[in-house]
DNA sequence: ATTAGCAGTGAACATAGGAACACTATAATG
DNA sequence: CATTATAGTGTTCCTATGTTCACTGCTAAT
């Protein structure tokens, strides 16, 4: 019947139902590349394709926006869910420390789900310092972080290197990574030792509050 | 709240129901259309757009198959929530309309009440321009006005000049007020006669999301 | 009898998004 | 070692679908 589904098809399966959970309806193969790093939409493609033989999915060949998954328990879990989503706000990202860290939970936030889309394990972080402000992040805002490994040319990301946690806008150009500021007064980082360097997760969104 | 739906608008909102029920994922114009013998797509669109405006549906602008059942069972749980607030989400602030004219809400917001403090009479509004890219708000962002007649120096605020709405940072001095772009590239107002000038509001919060 | 709101036509337009192709790369397997 | 399956790139193509516009017809209310 249903065969085993690879690694990587059980994830991007779970995005998809996560994905019509909170919006209503199904994403597109860019939207789910996106999501996964996955550049061309062949590579999507492909990984569709496969859950459609296998039984998981199903689509109307041809028409934007169509998948729809094939599960008769979930079909019957139609969402009643809220709008809205409780992320924890995390504070001074120590040197070196676990930024998960129990110590370093500040508080929480709840937000709108229509900001997330369906990325749920979202936290947020104080911003210090003023090396964003030419991309209107300013010292003191709220920034919603997407944790994932890697990033995109372009992403505002969170990353530690040499055990600090910057944020910063990330470029890979010729095998070499830049950590890029908005801001004159500050010069673009070249990522060394790739040893030392993780990202911890990507900017999706900001808030400020003027009091 | 809502206002009530004609005859042939909740056929229509109860179609779209049915139809994303029965398949995942809802329907296209033209497939509305077809259903209920409407040859042209506007005729449906207009439909689409007053259940959107009469906050039935929700869609994403100019993406196909996006539209999105607005759950009126949801919607209490959120407004019950305890720390949440659900506040309207005005768009095109029209010249010389009423901002709060039922046409103009484009949807809703939910948010934490740490964000606003006391203040609940709150409404978002969605950016349009840049002259204000240098106080980090940017095209596109949703701001939160708190509503007031009044305003202190260096307050970012929301008014309307000549029946047109603006957002600048006020500045009083001498007994003349000037509105202040933060962007180089335009100049500060004054303004001339007070009798024109009206403030609905000033800004306590900015909130962005990255997609 | 003139305005305003609702409903529909038919056509033109721009583009988001699915499909296809030729390549590259890495494991795992027999 | 050759083979097969999985995973991804970059590009091109085509069309389904949302948007906009100028016009028509009906009804109800001022």
């Amino acid at each position: 019947m249903k065969t085993q589904l690879t690694d990587r098809q059980q994830e991007i399966l779970n995005f998809i139902q996560e994905y019509v959970d909170f919006n209503g309806f199904p994403p597109t193969y860019r939207e789910i590349g996106k999501r996964f790093n996955i550049v061309s939409t062949f590579g999507v493609k492909r990984h569709i394709d496969a859950l459609i033989k296998k039984g998981y999915l199903n689509n109307e060949s041809n028409l934007s926006r169509t998948l729809s998954i094939i599960d008769i328990k979930s079909r019957h879990v139609t969402t009643l869910t809220n709008n809205i989503i409780e992320i924890p706000v995390v504070g001074r990202v120590a040197a070196g420390m676990p930024i998960f860290a129990e110590e370093n939970i500040e508080g929480s936030l709840s937000i709108d789900k229509n900001f997330l889309g369906s990325r749920t394990e979202c936290f947020g972080l104080k911003v210090r310092g003023d090396s964003m402000i030419n991309a209107g992040i300013l010292e003191g805002d709220l920034v919603i972080i997407q944790p994932q490994k890697e990033a995109a040319n372009g992403d505002i990301i969170v990353a530690l290197l040499h055990d600090e946690a910057t944020m910063k806008k990330y470029l890979l150009e010729n095998g070499t990574i830049y950590l890029i500021p908005e801001n004159e007064n500050y010069k673009p980082i070249v990522v060394e030792n790739k040893e030392e360097f993780t990202i911890i997760g990507k900017v999706i969104g900001v808030f400020r509050s003027y009091n």
